[in-house]
Parts: C-alpha cells; sequence; structure tokens
DNA sequence: TTTGACATACGACAATTGTCGTTTATATTT
DNA sequence: AAATATAAACGACAATTGTCGTATGTCAAA
C-alpha cells in the first residue's frame, strides 16, 4: 500500500471543508451547508458522502435513522498535498514563488507583515 | 451535462508545462518530455493535444507534414487560477495561511529571505 | 514510383465524477 | 396500527479523462 494517491475531487473537497468544521454531522447538516453555494439536491450530496464512505474518506456511525460523519484525513494534511501539488504542477517545485505570488495577491495587514517578519526572523536564526 | 468548467487536467497541466518552456513544440517533443516521467504512449499525448486543440487551449500551425503548438492561455494565468482554487478550497480564502505554509516547506535562503524582507518592506510602505 | 517512416485522425473503452429519480427502510405522529 | 416524514440504498446516465489500437495521409529516400 505505496501510494494511494487518494486525492479528493472539487466536490468532496467541498464536503471535507464542512466536515471539518461540523463533524460529526449528518448528510443533511452537510447538505444545507453546501446548497448555500450549490444548487444540488439532498440526493446528490447523499451519493458524494457515501461514495466517500466507501473509498475510506469519511467514517460514520449510526444514530437513529441517520448517519454522523467524521472525515478521516485532517484539514492539515490536505493543505499540505494540495499544497505540494500545487507547487510541482504550476510553480515548478520553487516554494518561494508561490510565496511571492501569495504575498502580491492577499494585502496583508500591517499587524500580518510583521508576524512574518518575525516568522522570517526565526527562520534565519534556526538556520546556519 | 456535468461540468464545463475550464480548467486543464492533471495531464494538461503537464503538458502546458511543458509547452511554456518549449513552445512552439510538436507533439512528438512534448511527448518526449513527458515521457520521461510517465510511462505512456505517443498516440496518448497526441489524442491529449488534440483535445486541448478542440478545446481551445492550445493552438496550432502546420509545419510540413506536422504541427507546431503553443499555449493559448499563460503560465502566470494557470497559476493564478490554480493558486486561488487551492487558497480557497483547503485555507479557507487566507493568503497568510498560505504563505507561513509555504515558508514552512520550501526552506528559503538568507538571500530569500532578505529579499523576502525587502518585499514586505515594500508592501509596506505601499500601504501608508 | 514505390516504399518507409512518421504524423495525424478516428474511434473505443474503462474509470471517475456530478447529478438524479426511485425504491426501501425506519422513525415519528396521529 | 396506519399514515406520514425522512434517511439511506440503488441504479442510471452523460461528460470527462487517461489510455490505446488502427486507419489514413504525407514527405522523402531508394
Amino acid at each position: 500500500m505505496v501510494n494511494k494517491k487518494d486525492e479528493p475531487s472539487e466536490r468532496e473537497l467541498e464536503i471535507l471543508q464542512v466536515l471539518w468544521d461540523l463533524e460529526p454531522a449528518t448528510v443533511r447538516d452537510i447538505h444545507e451547508e453546501i446548497a448555500k453555494k450549490n444548487n444540488i439536491g439532498y440526493t446528490t450530496t447523499l451519493k458524494q458522502i457515501q461514495r466517500m464512505f466507501d473509498k475510506g474518506l469519511v467514517s460514520r456511525k449510526k444514530e437513529g435513522k441517520s448517519h454522523l460523519y467524521s472525515s478521516k484525513i485532517g484539514r492539515n494534511e490536505t493543505q499540505n498535498n494540495l499544497f505540494n501539488k500545487l507547487l510541482n504542477t504550476a510553480f515548478k517545485g520553487s516554494a518561494m514563488q508561490l510565496v511571492m505570488h501569495a504575498l502580491g495577491k492577499g494585502k496583508p495587514s500591517k499587524e500580518e507583515i510583521n508576524q512574518l517578519r518575525e516568522l522570517l526572523d526565526k527562520m534565519e536564526g534556526g538556520k546556519k
């Protein structure tokens, strides 16, 4: 079981996001959240979640007549995977370039800028 | 009618990367580059590129018996799209969080750190 | 001009994804 | 218990993607 490379699809990602905030949650919970931004039916969400269960992306536990779902992969782990993918596919592996890009886009507040400076200081300190 | 999104697929991205470096390039050129990392046949790459042409992702021009392809979307534009997607799907829109993440991963050299400091200074300046 | 060697065109097929409609099971309310 | 409301299970279907195999077109050497 080396590289299972189980990347969640677009919609699965959306569901995971909701789950990370609400878990454990019912399909209804999740669907209502998803439906705020997407005009899709309940059974569509249900199906997606069931497939995610089949794939092992989420776990569940019976509760009354419904199920309570939880994610089996963490937000952080997923961030890592997706980040690395982006890094390698579009930024040729240059994290610096990505950082620059990110800074260029999001306009950090003064506070955040200082926060970043601190981080830089810390990095420099702990190195060499 | 499932999805009419205009984002390159995984393999298409790979092809675009090669194109951005080599364009204009023949299918053979591209394939040989792709084949260094993937064990796939020539016609597979050809098919992908043809589909990309049909979708308008690349342009081409006849040259002898083959075609010379060029990308119709830029590297930067694509970086932007993918970056934004990542930002919104996995990082809840927090560019700062993403920056931190990136810094945590790719150990910047001292020079790069200083380069970043400069960028921060500049940003702060232009922000009153 | 016939023959290779390539390039493109075309069509197929399985897996994945997004989306539903329909049926079945189960809890809740009369 | 019968009726009602919900949730889950199933099964379909079309589009997309990754992968090829085969057929066809074409340029250039024998």
